[in-house]
DNA sequence: GAAACGATTTGCT
DNA sequence: GCAAATCGTTTCT
């Protein structure tokens, strides 16, 4: 994995991660996740980018050079990962929504485990927030390289077959994009917005 | 300086 | 199935 791998269009680097494998190194152990569902975020071109409204200090990340994480907390109780793609000065990321946990499954449960509910493991990295927990990674991770000691990435086989659909969650501006990527069959998040749940698993 | 708003999850009805 | 929780960042007065 070379750092160029993520200088390419956000869109396509989402499409390569999915089947992928990301693992977070920590004091207490390592977990590993394959990827089944992301979504692409770009810069000031895409409405529904945190990066729309210019470089604040919470989306600095996004700015950096490809290959980091960008991390943020969301609504005061969980924290979501993206990872970034281009060169430095060029906003887009790719928001991991849900995975598989492949390694360190007993670490990533305990981590889980704090509302002392056990879960079937498919579930542990179900849903972005789920995802950032079964990973350890919090607003401290925020830039953290994968190329360095801390994380990395590692391919898997080419998806035979990838679906796409709209993202979730944002304003209508941004939702025509067809940004949202997972694989068929796998543990894809299920949306369910306050107000009626829809969205499964639209084909 | 104050108010509003989320790229969600969980728990209760 | 539906509504609440919860707080940092952004935006407005």
């Amino acid at each position: 994995m070379h750092r160029d791998w993520f200088d390419r269009p956000v869109l396509e680097v989402a499409r390569d991660l999915l089947g992928a494998t990301v693992t977070v190194v920590r004091p207490d152990g390592e977990v590993t996740v394959r990827l089944t569902e992301v979504e692409a975020y770009g810069g000031p071109e895409d409405p529904a980018s945190h990066a729309f409204r210019g470089r604040t200090a919470r989306n600095d990340s996004m700015f950096g050079p490809g290959g980091r994480l960008y991390v943020y907390r969301h609504l005061g109780l969980h924290h979501c990962a993206n990872v970034v793609t281009g060169p430095p000065g060029t906003p887009a990321a790719v928001l991991l929504r849900s995975g598989e946990v492949v390694a360190g499954a007993g670490l990533a449960a305990a981590r889980r485990s704090v509302a002392g509910v056990v879960r079937r493991p498919v579930d542990l990295a179900r849903g972005p927030g789920r995802l950032a927990v079964a990973l350890g990674l919090t607003l401290a991770d925020d830039g953290l390289d994968l190329l360095g000691p801390g994380a990395h990435v590692v391919l898997g086989p080419s998806a035979d077959e990838v679906l796409a659909g709209p993202r979730v969650g944002v304003a209508p501006a941004g939702a025509d994009l067809a940004w949202r990527l997972w694989l068929p069959g796998s543990a894809v998040s299920t949306w369910r917005p306050g107000s009626g749940g829809r969205r499964a698993a639209d084909r």
